[in-house]
DNA sequence: TATGGTTAGATC
DNA sequence: ATCTAACCATAA
């Protein structure tokens, strides 16, 4: 008889803990089973196995409850190495969350411990040979030669018709057989990457990391330097030792490109992981991965959880970039879970930027990190060069509208130029929402705090914070009006604008809506590489990775947005954009040029990325976030404390203030503060933020909170815990 | 007394 | 997370 301890599929805090169950058999820990559970049949993931000798009864005798018997056992082997689940308890301790949670954000959607599984193998049915010998005809002998000598064959690949085969099979000598298949998340040929020889600086940044194997590097390089030849001559190297190698991208939708990289030079050797995948092909690419069939894994942000053993090398690229930070349970980040993986595989890490965090830079300087720059772009291509126009004084000139005249002159150059333009637009603020002319309320979303947005395509309201959305009112729900109507500028109605504007104008809008269903932003892209458009409008989405050789122009329509956010990444992010940006113009043979437009034209963070001067924006932002003690000069934590009750939330963080006062000595506490959005989805939200050197009183303070808020006091208020926050919201 | 809605308590 | 029993209020 075997005790089984068992994590339940509920990813809560109350049940964070383990249930025993009896087997009669012995079975590996880390598979799933199913389990009879609070009068429910439900998913368990395996934490341990015992053996007794006691009886079921006797057991019981001494436990004082009953036992059950596990119902059926899910899988053979368990899903989970060793490495990783230790890491997951790691992770469950990192960032107080279930245990549960943490194996769920680490699996695919089919192999997580959860009831919504839905595990499908695709079959594909080959032929096989039996036995040799001489069939009736001289075809089916040529037949039978041919798939002797290529076994595996499937029936549509082989140069013979069905009959053929088929009278073969009743011959005996062949039959047909079912075998598992992968689903190919690549659907596009697959070509022949032209090998570039590296520059030198280039062969010095390889070499240097070659040398020193478990390091973390910073590869601080401008746009167009040549980073993508450098992580594909380090992973050559690996793999030539015989390791595997680890890529990761922030949103791989939006990095088409890195993806396909490296599927041209090492092929059948890659992976591929990234939410846009269907279910069946991300299970099919993860199966691949674990069963040692590939040697690279290219993904995003949960492909560091990827089952590769022997790790040689873990690359980040875009390191600054904010979607490695997970926003829900577990919510790690993705730079600590790679050092840590790196460090149980005695394998190095390679931070790639253009514009790197705050953090990692000073790491860098620190010596914590091997910093390596390239400060040139490939072939000496000059970067663009940047202007910018104060909206201000456009305004003294009475031109009120989104288009500077310098905008509007440029804009119109290019086009004239037959060249091509990208906008930048600024989702935050463009959205544009429904307000009743009579009595002035704006429509806003019942669950939220947020007003509805106009989406014009479906002339529908919808809430970017929640599912909620409506048809377009007749009348105003709060004092009947008929007379409603739209305000602000949606990425929708500056396109018509801009079509109105500029002679020869064609826009391709690319944001959330336009890219939405399968492949939606690369037809979109492929669209605009193919000049069936010159104009390419979008939000933050269009600033990464793009690489289209006739864009000569790009403009910022306004570059504060992201300036005036409250957040202390604020200049870090609008940095980051704009050289981001930047770096998309120019890129092919034509010298290419930047206009930001600003109300802020003497901000360090814009005049440092007009003058692509990376040092300088890290000199003053330093200087702030000494000031202002915030990271790199500290660690964070923000505390949200939540409830379906309003009334309840600001008592409840009262109170945990009060807690941490009392338990914490070194660190300041600000808050509570309502959450920038009070109430989202029909929870009342307020944080505390911690800033702290040393994190042992803190972790220690969170951890009780954690057991009493979470665990025994439980429902009414709940509280989370962000290590590390990136949102304010 | 029956019925409906909310909540505390347990889950092996 | 979700089931059940227990509780309270309301209707018949």
């Amino acid at each position: 008889m075997y005790i089984v301890k068992v994590l339940t599929e509920h990813p809560v805090h109350s049940l964070d803990t383990t249930f025993d169950y009896l087997s009669e058999s012995c079975l590996n820990k880390g598979v799933r089973v199913l389990i009879p559970f609070h009068h429910r049949k439900i998913i368990g993931y395996v934490e341990n196995v015992e053996k007794t000798s006691l009886t079921k009864e006797e057991l019981e005798q001494e436990a004082g409850f009953t036992y059950h018997y596990i119902l059926e056992v899910i899988d053979e082997e368990p899903l989970l190495n060793q490495e990783l689940q230790d890491l997951a308890n790691t992770l469950s301790q990192m960032t107080l969350s279930p245990r549960i949670a943490c194996l769920q954000a680490m699996l695919p959607t089919q192999l997580k411990p959860s009831t919504t599984h839905a595990v499908g193998v695709k079959l594909k049915t080959i032929i096989e040979v039996l036995n040799d010998g001489t069939p009736q005809t001289i075809k089916q002998k040529e037949c039978l030669e041919y798939l002797k000598e290529n076994p595996q064959s499937q029936a549509k690949d082989i140069p013979y018709t069905k009959g053929v085969v088929d009278r073969l099979v009743e011959q005996g000598f062949v039959q047909y057989v079912q075998v598992e298949d992968y689903r190919n998340p690549f659907s596009k040929d697959i070509m022949e990457n032209k090998r570039v020889e590296l520059t030198s600086d280039q062969q010095a940044i390889v070499d240097g990391i070659m040398q020193k194997t478990g390091r973390v590097s910073l590869i601080h390089g401008v746009t167009g330097s040549g980073k993508t030849e450098i992580y594909l001559a380090l992973a050559g190297y690996i793999l030539e030792q015989g390791k595997t190698v680890m890529m990761l991208v922030p949103e791989i939708s939006l990095t088409p490109m890195m993806v396909e990289v490296f599927k041209r030079r090492f092929k059948e050797a890659v992976a591929i992981l990234h939410s846009r995948l269907s279910q069946g092909e991300k299970y099919d690419e993860y199966r691949r991965i674990k069963r040692q069939e590939v040697k690279i894994v290219v993904g995003a942000r949960s492909a560091v959880f990827a089952p590769l053993e022997n790790i040689g090398l873990i690359i980040l690229d875009e390191e600054h970039d904010a979607s490695y930070k997970q926003e829900s349970k577990p919510r790690y980040l993705t730079s600590q879970i790679a050092k840590m993986r790196a460090s149980s595989h005695h394998a190095s890490v390679v931070l790639g930027s253009a514009t790197p965090s705050l953090e990692s830079y000073s790491r860098a300087m620190k010596g914590i990190y091997d910093l390596y720059t390239l400060d040139k772009r490939i072939n000496q291509k000059p970067l663009p060069k940047v202007e910018i126009v104060d909206m201000l004084e456009e305004m003294h000139h009475r031109n009120y509208s989104l288009f500077s005249r310098t905008m509007k002159e440029r804009i119109q150059m290019t086009l004239d130029r037959q060249e091509q333009v990208i906008l930048l637009l600024n989702k935050r603020g463009y959205a544009s929402y429904v307000q009743c002319r009579d009595c002035g309320e704006v429509i806003k979303c019942p669950h939220c705090d947020v007003s509805l947005t106009y989406h014009k395509d479906e002339h529908r309201l919808k809430c970017h914070y929640c599912e909620y959305q409506i048809p377009y009112p007749q009348v105003c729900p709060h004092c009947g009006s008929k007379h409603l109507k739209t305000v602000g500028f949606g990425t929708q109605k500056i396109e018509e604008e801009i079509e109105r504007m500029f002679h020869g104008a064609r826009v391709i809008r690319y944001d959330v809506d336009t890219t939405r269903q399968k492949n939606g932003h690369l037809k979109l892209l492929e669209k605009f590489k193919n000049k069936e458009g010159n104009i390419l409008l979008g939000t933050q989405m269009i600033a990464k990775g793009l690489d289209f050789e006739d864009v000569t122009f790009v403009g910022v329509l306004n570059a504060d947005l992201s300036l005036n956010i409250p957040d202390f990444r604020a200049s870090e992010r609008t940095f980051q954009l704009l050289c981001q940006v930047a770096g998309r113009s120019g890129r092919g043979q034509k010298q290419g040029t930047v206009l930001i437009q600003t109300y802020n034209p003497e901000h360090y963070a814009i005049t440092s990325a007009a003058h692509h001067d990376y040092q300088s924006f890290y000199k003053q932002e330093m200087l702030y976030r000494q000031k202002a003690k915030y990271p790199p000069y500290c660690h964070m934590v923000s505390l949200i404390i939540q409830s379906r009750q309003e009334g309840l939330v600001h008592q409840a963080a009262i109170e945990i203030k009060g807690y941490l006062d009392k338990h914490i000595q070194q660190a300041v506490l600000l808050g509570p503060a309502k959450s920038g959005i009070f109430k989202m989805q029909d929870i009342y939200r307020e944080r505390i933020l911690i800033k702290f050197i040393h994190s042992q009183e803190v972790y220690q303070a969170l951890e009780t909170i954690n057991e009493f808020y979470n665990k025994k006091q439980k429902g009414k208020v709940t509280v989370v815990c962000d290590f590390n926050p990136y949102s304010q919201i």
